[in-house]
DNA sequence: CTGAAAGCGCTTACAG
DNA sequence: CTGAAAGCGCTTACAG
């Protein structure tokens, strides 16, 4: 048998209620009563049985991470990346980390509201944005926790999210190719949907503009030509190596002859040569900081919603050459 | 309030222990009942509280997945890939999946300790192999079910482990490269270590010697020199990324001049070409199975510890050619 | 500042 | 085949 509160309570000889305030720091419990139950604890190698904690408190104690219901979680390092360092900052706090993924919408939708209905968790960290996503306004019409990494496509105003400022991205990518000389610049994407295109494109096509220059867009879905272009700002950075090899089947050598900056820092930028210049967008960072909102939300689940942004950081590596 | 138990069980007509039995589908239960119980339940939208349920059954309904203590996981596809297989067979046996990771081994140690003495989970995946592993040995020291995802390098007997057959892998890609006409091959690995490069290294060695061929073994992390090699095994897809990019620097081209062929068929594989010839190493059933493994165990902790192997897949892309 | 008691929502011998 | 009761190990008003 487990020793339990009972246990340590006689072996401090107090009542099993002041242990349990003893272990929660409660504020009306005297210093002395707790040294004698902390002692009493250690010597009996007590541990806190989370089912009975979660049955009396009502708390789960733990938070649920929400993948996208894509096939290909796995070619992103980011999602690795996230989970750990959500994992990190939870475990900090002595919060317990479980996994919700699956391939359909449906499917993710239902081991969400499983696990949220079952008590196994009090919150949740979504790890994706998707206009009228059936997870995301499921927990919004039911008032359940959570906060979501990135930027949401609506309803925002009613969503704790955190993310790096995208459009300050695109901005900060035209300034530094510009620093080095480049005048002749296009932004790369392989989509042109979603929040993250859309605000570095548009922090890339304003501050373009702003400086007087006439940047352009180029789908690389599309053959990929880029005339007189000399700096090249793409999506991320499996993109980035994609179009370098591209173009260097054309003949067109990165950083000789064009310059490429992309997005992330994700393993790839130091994969092959040359390596990326890249914006680091802090993935530890976002971890832990959505864990302490949520765990704030957790707390007063009636505060405002906000958004959090974390800061980035350009790394410049071979993929980039002053002009 | 959430509706519990009773709500059913009045409902329904019967006494709460009745409802708990048809939940679980007891025998002892007649049809008529538990079909009433089921309606009751529906009806009123019950769900279970695993709080209770684990405070009542001494059962988590939980169980954990361990990470390497190591900060690159993220770049390794495997594990975010082998964690959704995890997460989807346990969810359709309605087990909740945690995680646990951390950067030392001594907080990994920590942090699945208190997972378990807790009892926020029955039993373990371990995502790893390692010699003395301080993980490993805790949870054989303390009973505590767990199966490892590899191949223990030592205590094999008392340890439940799912994973490819290595040493035939090592031998099917020699096969493989011989029936293209190569003949002088080979194995090129950047560690020396771990039970992965030794299986897969002497199974391409005894094959390669059993053909009547003199193979040779390269250490990359040293000036990479192929002679008059014409075949190359390479330990994984991100390593033959990398020893192509530098054979194109030699001006060697893969599979012009050189085949290769490499294990894992990750996201790498097809990332930039030549894509890559790799053996598809079946992570999906790795993770599947190895939750069937452990669920057993769960429900018999007594029976022989055991190796499941899965099977493989040549995945034939660009990188090799018949000489 | 601390104790005694009720209760959280299940499961599971025990009885019949 | 089903019911009544005890118990799992905590938390938290309520009292003092």
């Amino acid at each position: 048998m487990a020793v339990t509160i009972k246990d340590v309570a006689k072996r401090a000889g107090v009542n099993p209620s002041t242990v349990s305030r003893a272990i929660r720091n409660h504020a009306t419990i005297s210093d002395k009563t707790k040294e004698k139950v902390k002692k009493a604890m250690q010597e009996l190698g007590y541990r806190q049985n989370s089912a009975a904690q979660m049955l009396a408190s009502g708390k789960a104690g733990a938070i649920g991470v929400i993948f996208p219901p894509v096939e290909n979680k796995s070619d992103q390092p980011f999602f690795m990346k996230i989970l750990t360092s959500i994992n990190e900052e939870a475990r900090d706090k002595k919060i317990t980390v479980a996994i919700a993924s699956a391939h359909s919408n449906e499917a993710l939708l239902s081991q969400v509201q499983v696990m949220y209905q079952e008590k196994r968790v009090d919150g949740f960290i979504m790890l994706y944005t998707a206009q009228d996503d059936a997870v995301r306004d499921y927990l919004l019409s039911d008032k359940i926790p959570f906060v979501v990494i990135g930027t949401p496509s609506d309803r925002a105003n009613e969503i704790t999210s955190v993310d790096n400022d995208n459009h300050l991205l695109g901005a900060e990518a035209v300034q530094y190719l510009v620093s080095l000389g480049h005048k002749k610049l296009a932004f790369v994407t392989n989509t042109e949907l979603g929040e993250v295109y859309q605000e570095r494109y548009f922090g890339f096509y304003e501050k373009a503009r702003s400086l007087g220059l006439t940047p352009s867009l180029v789908n690389s879905e599309k053959k990929l030509t880029i005339r007189d272009v000399t700096g090249l700002v793409i999506m991320d950075d499996i993109l980035a190596i994609k179009v370098i090899q591209e173009l260097s089947e054309q003949g067109i050598s990165v950083p000789d002859q064009v310059s490429v900056i992309s997005f992330n820092n994700s393993f790839f930028a130091s994969l092959i040569h040359p390596y990326l210049t890249t914006f680091d967008i802090n993935v530890v960072q976002l971890g832990h900081r959505s864990v302490q909102k949520l765990a704030h939300l957790l707390d007063y689940p009636d505060d405002f919603r906000e958004k959090v942004t974390v800061p980035f950081e350009l790394k410049v590596r071979e993929s980039t050459k002053a002009v």
